[in-house]
DNA sequence: CTGTTAGCGCGTTCAT
DNA sequence: ATGAACGCGCTAACAG
């Protein structure tokens, strides 16, 4: 079955009558070595089909050539794009990428952490679940000198490296979009305070409000706990019963706007021309739904890339003391839920 | 910064005055080892938060407790489901995972299958690209003693344990839940002969009309290449302009049979009443698209859960010869695409 | 230019 | 019940 028996440094010193170390500096080429040792020693080990054993190396080095990756979760369009630009540039620059997902609680992404600590992980990217606020669970990674990079759902707690996105510049062009076509009555679904990203978007959301001069109501805000189609679908409801019903509502999330999508089609009102719709994250579905939405995008392959690309630079530099912070831009993308042209 | 300096095994029998055999043993509670020692032993190691160096002990055992799971695309609603599963079902069992992608180029999976070597999983979960035949990377794993458990996307030449859905009770029990509801002239909108899945799913259809009578007929037949939404859209269209139009069109995927709706909605054909739609995969589009979409649902969770189990099994009886297959139940979940109830 | 030696941290005989 | 010694495969400091 498995003609295990992998080749050793020491069978090719033997069988050739040299030194190990001789071999070992054969194979990588050193100055001191003489060419023709080098040659021979290369031609016996491509042909025996030498293969290093990397456990060995690992274990040499301390090193691993592999970086965690830590999400909340793993089944959501965005994060598993910001996975595949991370393990593409990953693999470009020579590392594996360890997968974890903590499931928005917090045991589960300190069990994760130990996890990819205890398997000796060379670094950490890691988007913070929604449980989490001091992350001693990550230090650990910096106190034994692992960088660690987080990215989109990040905590300034941390004092860390963080690539996210300008969710504030984000939120206020596309307001600003929908004021530029002709809607003047703007809502807002926002998500928690106590969320960064919903934070920002909210800012951005009231700055563009304020830098043209539309209406701003308390009442037009509603807060999504949840984040899901049913609170969308839901107060999309109360705010088009309410007395001073907006024509635009800007949604935290695609999701969000899926449902209020469903109510106002339910409800006969028509999108774009009664009431505009505008989501966030561009997820496959905007493309989907019907009529499509108009969002904004994140560019996660993009996050992914970059913050390996951080990472494994930090790792390569041994830096574990800076915490610049990257903001990608976003980009709006423009569908049918809202109208094209200035009005 | 980096208060490294990791304790040590050594270190402890310094401290204790003992050997570091005996700190070792004691650690983990030899019987040869006094119950007093051993709570010292313990005890320091405890205080001192002693951790032991994985790396170390990988290089010892040659082994990593971690997997390799290559998948053709991450950004990818069942696979991602997969290897949540998967990823879930290796930490219940001590396992890390380190994920890849082919984007279903064979290059990039035989890279894949390289670095997995590398960096010394202990076994393989893969499923495989559209054009891989033979295999010779994936066998290296064996040739190794390394476990390989295949799923999904198969082939038989590897003669590997294999974790699949049962594509053709699938497409049977969808094709006859279309007939039993009234439809009595079914369309399939197929994939590539060469891929398993697309021929166990047409052969399920061919079955389930043989068996209750029904029309059959080779231009009711159209061989998707891409399996995309245009060609849902083009076939559907093709189909509904012949001349013996179907009232049915089962498709080998939700994102084909997404683009038979938009082709339907737009000529006004009604769904379900003049034509139902039945997709497979079960994705996120089929309960957002409108009409919603009646589908087979393939348990991607499950599928990789009972991978990852099967392959760290494996992995623990050193068993690198066996091939059983597991094949898992579809479940069909109706929707408004199709007909509800009996006719 | 090449060989000798030592050691990374741990587990495992083999002694005692 | 405990310790000494060795080796996993590789690298690197130190000789020559």
């Amino acid at each position: 079955m498995a003609e295990n028996k992998k080749l050793t440094l020491k069978d090719i010193a033997r069988a050739l009558n040299i030194s190990v170390s001789t071999a070992s500096r054969a194979l990588k080429a050193h100055p001191d070595i003489s060419d023709e040792t080098i040659r021979t020693v290369k031609e016996y080990a491509e042909k025996h089909n030498y293969v290093p054993n990397a456990l060995a190396i690992n274990f040499r080095k301390s090193r691993t050539f592999t970086i965690g990756l830590i999400v909340p979760e793993l089944v959501h369009h965005f994060f598993s794009t910001v996975i595949s630009g991370a393990i593409d540039a990953a693999k470009k620059m020579g590392y594996s990428v360890l997968v974890s997902q903590s499931n928005d609680v917090l045991q589960d992404e300190i069990t994760a952490c130990r996890t990819m600590l205890a398997s000796s992980v060379d670094g950490l990217l890691i988007s913070i679940s929604n449980e989490t606020v001091e992350g001693n669970h990550i230090l650990e990674f910096i106190h034994e000198g692992k960088p660690v990079i987080q990215f989109d759902k990040i905590t300034d707690q941390l004092q860390t490296p963080k690539v996210i996105v300008d969710d504030f510049e984000g939120a206020y062009q596309a307001v600003k979009h929908l004021i530029e076509t002709g809607y003047d009555k703007i809502a807002h679904l926002r998500g928690r305070r106590e969320v960064k990203n919903a934070m920002e978007r909210a800012l951005g959301y009231e700055k563009a409000l304020k830098d043209f001069h539309k209406e701003f109501h308390e009442d037009w805000v509603k807060e999504c706990k949840l984040i899901n189609e049913q609170e969308g679908y839901d107060f999309a409801k109360a705010l088009m019963e309410s007395q001073n019903p907006p024509n635009a509502i800007f949604c935290i999330t695609d999701l969000v706007a899926l449902g209020a999508i469903n109510y106002l089609k339910e409800a006969g009102i028509k999108i774009p021309q009664e009431v505009g719709i505008m989501g966030f994250s561009n997820w496959k579905l905007a493309e989907i739904v019907n009529p499509s939405l108009s969002s904004v995008d994140q560019h996660g392959y993009q996050i992914g890339e970059k913050a390996a690309e951080m990472l494994i630079e930090k790792i390569q530099n041994q830096d574990v003391s800076s915490h610049e912070t990257v903001e990608l831009k976003t980009n709006l993308v423009l569908r049918e839920s809202t109208n094209l042209s200035q009005k």
